[in-house]
This record gives structure tokens, sequence and C-alpha cells, in this order.
DNA sequence: TTAATCTCTCTAGCAACTATAGGTTCAAGG
DNA sequence: CCTTGAACCTATAGTTGCTAGAGAGATTAA
């Protein structure tokens, strides 16, 4: 038996954040000591570990509580746990798209502001100017409006 | 001189975002018309602009507010703008690591998770295991602790 | 003129925690 | 056995960066 807190070291969960879980019902209300401690078993670790793993994943509690119902009724067909990963992996490819557009623009930045003072230092300027730059939310920008 | 609305479209920003960036001290509060709506110059679109492309770099707004106030006295040295955008490089960095790494397990959970039900699925268990996981995390963990 | 479409202020809500206050329980050392 | 200090308890409020709603006033196009 596990109090809180070796349960969050042994996930990588803060304290604070597994009482969180079980008040949004992410994780089932543990046993009590006689002095109303909680204390977990294997399975509230497992549980917890899986959703930790699915948050470093980026998948949102909402996302994570559906695949916990999945798996509470291993029986069913795997097509919607399967549906929620792809959703999420094209998510993930978006954001590193995007991420290493950000990089290299910020290495050009960098770059460009060797020395001197902020008069000659191109940052503000290439953060401020459309026309310098070279991502394509002005795209974006059109669409949504 | 702009609307908020046209000022929104014109920078890719939501017209409650500008008002929220203004009570938030990151705008200039506009002059107004006599019918008190806000009215805008290009200084602003400029302004919003630079905020808008540096949130997108992941800039915090805290760091966005200390580049502006940089680039509202021009004189002084680059160092520090300098400094901002390589701590965000890092983060950049970093971001993009992670996303690649969890952008490589989705895709090993979805080739594993073709079809069949969940009691043949690995989503769950690639999710819930710890010696599954090709990620760093329980050096974290341990970091952590 | 009148209808549609802004815009205004204000308040409340969202995710996903994090922090604080004020108290209780537990494990180890003296 | 007792005390000390860490870890635990509940409850509430705060964080970041917006987003949504209500209800009213302004502007513009037909």
């Amino acid at each position: 038996m596990l109090t809180i807190g070796k349960l969050g070291q042994s996930a990588g969960v803060k304290v604070p954040t597994i009482r969180y879980y079980e008040q949004i019902g992410l994780l089932p209300a543990p046993e009590r000591s006689s002095g109303n401690q909680r204390l977990y078993g294997k399975s509230a670790l497992d549980r917890l570990a899986f959703i930790r793993h699915a948050r470093e994943l980026g998948f949102p509690l909402e996302a994570i509580r559906d695949l916990l119902s999945l798996s509470d009724r291993p029986d069913q067909s795997c097509a919607a746990a399967d549906a929620i990963a792809r959703r999420q992996l094209s998510a993930v490819r978006a954001r590193v798209a995007r991420l290493k557009a950000l990089e290299a623009e910020l290495e050009r930045m960098i770059g460009q502001c060797a020395q001197g003072t902020i008069a000659d230092c191109r940052v503000i300027e290439v953060l401020g100017d459309h026309t310098l730059c070279a991502t394509d939310h002005d795209g974006l920008a059109e669409a949504a409006a």
C-alpha cells in the first residue's frame, strides 16, 4: 500500500495533481488509513501511470477519460481507442511542424542580433513585421476571417 | 483608423483577445469614436502583430511584455532581447524533441492497433506500462524526487 | 427607416493544474 | 514515551491565456 506521496513519486505526478484527478473522477477514491490518509494499491499506480503517459503524449483529460472507460470494458472494439490515437498523432505532427518553423525563425533572429543596440537589432522587427515572416500565419489569418 | 474588428482581422487576432490584451496592459488604451468604440492606428497594428508573432513563437505574455518594453526604449543594448530569444529557442528545441518522441510512440501504438478488440490491442498497455516506454520521463520522475 | 451587423461592458467559465492556510497523522530519534 | 518534523488532510483561491454569454448601444447598407 502506497501513500499519496509514494504514489506520486512512483508515477512522476505531483501530490496535488493526484488529488485533483480524484476530484474530477479520473482516479477512484482510494481506501483510507485509520487516520484518514489515502492508501493506494498497484492498480492505482497503473492507472496513474496511464494517465501520465497519455498526458505526455498530449491527450487532453477528456480523451484520457474516454480511453480509461474503454479499458474498463476490454471486450469492445479497438476502433475507438485507435481513432483517438490517430487524432492525437495528427495534432502532434502539426505541432512539430509549427515548432520547427518557429525554431528556424528564432535562429535567424539570433543570428541577426549578435551584438549592438536594439536600434540595430532585427529581433523586434522580425517579430513585428508581417512581410519578413517566413511562416504561414497570414494564410491562417485569412482562413479565420 | 481601424475598428477593433478590422484590427483583429488584419492581425489575425480575435476581438475579445484584443480587449484582453488592453486589459492586462499589453496594448495601450486606444482613442474612441464619438460612440465610444475603439479606434486604432498603424502603430497599434504593428504592436499587435508583434504580439501575435511572439505568441506563435511560444513566448509567454510576460516575455512579450519584456520585449515590448525594450522596443519602447530602443537605445539600450540588444543583449536583453537576445537573451530572451535564446531562452525561447532552447525551449522550442526541447518541445520539438519531446514531440518527435511522442509521434514515434503514437505511430507504434497505432501500428499495433490495426484491428481487433481492446483485449488484443496494445494502445492501453503501451500507455500504461512504464517498461515499454521509450521516452525519458522516468528520469524526470527521479530528478523531481 | 429599419434591419443586420458591429461594438460596448461586465461577468463567468475553460483546462489543468498550483499555491496557500490551518490543521492532523505518522515515523524516527532521544 | 515523547517530541519533532515531514507528510498528510480539506477547502479555497489563484494562475495563464484566453473564450463565451448577456444585454445594451453604435454603425452601415438597402
